[in-house]
DNA sequence: CATCTGACCTAAT
DNA sequence: GATTAGGCCAGAT
């Protein structure tokens, strides 16, 4: 079966999320052109591929979305701190590794 | 069909 | 900072 057009979306757009950087569920969806999808977000990568960069997501105050100390919450860590990024008390500072990305740019990637 | 649940967010307090 | 309330909506029950 294939999957959900507004999943793929937001799954391309998240492939493209550098190293050493991050986006909130919100903000991902919101570059995928689904404003207020927030959980959709969290929804697809519950069940997406390994190979996208899930790490990469938190929430939009930069919390971990898995209860500490979970298996995933700890792997999520891991990955993250691979990435040169601090994670404290669950944590990460978005004002330092957020990604904002140039929209121009964004959509051309996608295009092509 | 009604209700609950959740890898969420914003605004207000 | 923390907490609450309301919004969000696809799946599960």
């Amino acid at each position: 079966m294939p999957k959900k057009p507004a999943c793929e979306q937001m799954l391309q757009v998240l492939k493209l999320v550098p190293v050493g950087r991050v986006v909130s569920y919100g903000q991902l969806a919101d570059l995928a052109g689904l404003p207020g999808r927030a959980r959709l977000a969290g929804r697809c990568l519950r069940q997406c591929e390994e190979t996208v960069p899930w790490h990469r997501v938190v929430r939009s105050d930069g919390r971990l979305a898995f209860s500490a100390g979970s298996e995933q919450f700890t792997e999520q860590r891991i990955r993250l701190t691979d990435e040169g990024i601090n994670v404290i008390n669950g944590r990460v500072k978005m004002r330092e590794v957020v990604w904002k990305p140039d929209l121009y740019t964004l959509l051309a990637e996608l295009s092509g």
